[in-house]
Order: C-alpha cells, then structure tokens, then sequence
DNA sequence: TCTTTGTCAAGAATTATTTTAAATTAGTGG
DNA sequence: CCACTAATTTAAAATAATTCTTGACAAAGA
C-alpha cells in the first residue's frame, strides 16, 4: 500500500484517486485482470470513473515500471503487477493467466541473432493442472 | 504451391479461389503479414474480395495446421506461414516480426507446473540488427 | 485577484475483428 | 453438362478494445 504510492511519488507520478485505486487494486493481484476488470471493480468505488481513465492510469503505471503488459491472449490485454520477467500459462479451459516460475537462459535479456534485447515474453498454452483434476481431457 | 492445394484437400477444406489465393499469398512469405496485408495484398487480383473471407480464410488454414498466430503486438495479430514451434523478434524501430532460430528446452511441449502444455510462444522485443547498423541506439 | 499554462478525465471516435443475412459457388451425382 | 444442396463469399452493420479530443480544473506567476 505505502510502497506503491512512495514509488509513483519518486518516479514524479502526479499521483490522483484513480490512479492510486488502479495502483491498489493491482497490487499484489495475482490473477492478472484485463482493463475491463480493472475498470469494474473500480467504478463500485468511483462510479463516474471512465475506461479511459483506467487506460491511462495503467499506461502511467507500466511506464513507471510498476506493471507490465501481456499479450496471452488475442482478444484482451492483461496487466500483471509484478513487472519482473517471468513466465505465463494460460488455461484453455478455465481461461486463467497463471504465473510460471521457471528459470530459463531465453528471459534474460541480451542479444538473439545480433538483435538488441529489451524484453522477453513466455506463453505456454493448454490445460491448467485445476482443471486437469475437475474434468476429462482438455476440451470443454 | 501444389503441396498446399494437396495438403488441404487431404484435410477435407473446400478450396475456394479466396482461399487458395490467401494460402499461396503466405507461401513462403517470411514477413508475418497482418490480415490487413493479405486482404491489401490480394484485392489487386480479387477486387471484390472482403476483409471477412480473409479473416476466415486464415482461420481455416489455422486449422488446418497449415499457419499460426502471432500475438507478438497488442494492436494486431500477424500470421505466420510456418506452423512449427519457433521463436520471435520484434524490432520496436522497423516494427519487423523476425523469426529466431534457436534452440529451447522451453519450446518444447510437454508440461510445466503440473499444467499441461499443448502451445508455446516466445517474444523477444528491442531493436533488430539491421536497424542497429542503420541508425543509432534504439529510440527514434 | 486575474491570467497563464499545463494536465486530467470523460465522452466521442477510431480500430480490429466478428456477425448477419442474402447472393453466389463448390462439390456431387445423374 | 445440369441440377441440387450445403458451404462460402460478400457488404454492411455490430461489437469490443483502445485511443483521441476537448472542456474542466489546478497550480504558478504577475
Ligand atoms: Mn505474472
Ligand atoms: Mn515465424
Ligand atoms: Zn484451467
Ligand atoms: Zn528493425
């Protein structure tokens, strides 16, 4: 809670209700939810909040370094509070972003090819190993 | 050019003029075009053809196992002519996909945190080495 | 106090993609 | 070659995610 709004304030974030309701609601969420999410749970909150709001709230964010963008899936970017880099699984079934903690010599940055490196993503596809112990194979 | 026709009529897809036209568009194309670039690619010989056969055409092809999706950026997916697992570049200068042909144990399927795998995909993002000899650091 | 200047948020607009429904076509058998 | 039927194409409209525009507001200075 104290970390975030310190954080955003030495990165000179102007730093207002929504934005720290954004911030607050991410941290520490590990479901990783889409703009959407985000914007409905905040409007209980502040109702006149708009989508455009939390847009640039959660652009200020990742900018700042405190999120990062992920790009799982086609139809929605998702915001993970943890902008360290790490691995991702999503569930084709439960349609869950799940965190993968493996180590891999591909996420470190670097070079690839003589290409400069700033960043990496991981996705892994399938079945989630919840959903491999409610249901059958993998198809719904 | 034959081997494609051959391989969908195997696989029981109607070939239709769109299709055989979107399938041979891709053929050893190695630039990752968006549907945008088929659809403007191919209404010089098609004019009447729509942006919906083209969406569906890449959809059937996807199916077929014949192409895959990149969702290496947000704003669009791009297609890749070749199905098989490998990883991907994108240059945040010349917004280039470039394909890496590297070896990686996380590329290959299998399972992960109890969670089976059936996909992966790698993204690599930084500025690509033609635009490193070009130009300068990496910001325009 | 009165400008000036700049920033923010919400509604409007834009963009990629999908859906709709009618017209056309591919594949099949006579 | 023709007729039939199911599948496909098309343009237009709908939809959903994201971005742009503009008025409101606030801080800074005269
Ligand atoms: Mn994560
Ligand atoms: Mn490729
Ligand atoms: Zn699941
Ligand atoms: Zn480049």
């Amino acid at each position: 809670m104290e970390r975030v709004i310190e954080r955003l304030r030495k990165k000179d974030v102007v730093l207002t209700p929504q934005r720290l309701a954004v911030a607050e609601f991410l941290e520490g969420n590990t479901a990783h939810p889409t703009a959407d999410d985000v914007y409905r749970k905040l409007r209980r909150k502040y109702p006149t909040i708009s989508r455009a709001t939390v847009y640039t709230s959660l652009e200020v964010l990742r900018q700042a370094g405190e999120i990062q963008e992920l790009t799982i899936r086609k139809e929605e970017v998702c915001f993970d509070s943890d902008p360290t880099p790490h691995h991702h699984f999503f569930c084709r079934r439960c349609k869950r972003v799940l965190d993968v903690h493996i180590g891999c010599p591909v996420a470190r940055k670097g070079w690839v090819d003589g290409h400069k490196i700033d960043g990496v993503q991981v996705y892994f596809y399938g079945v989630c190993s919840r959903c491999l112990k409610s249901g059958r194979s993998g198809m719904e």
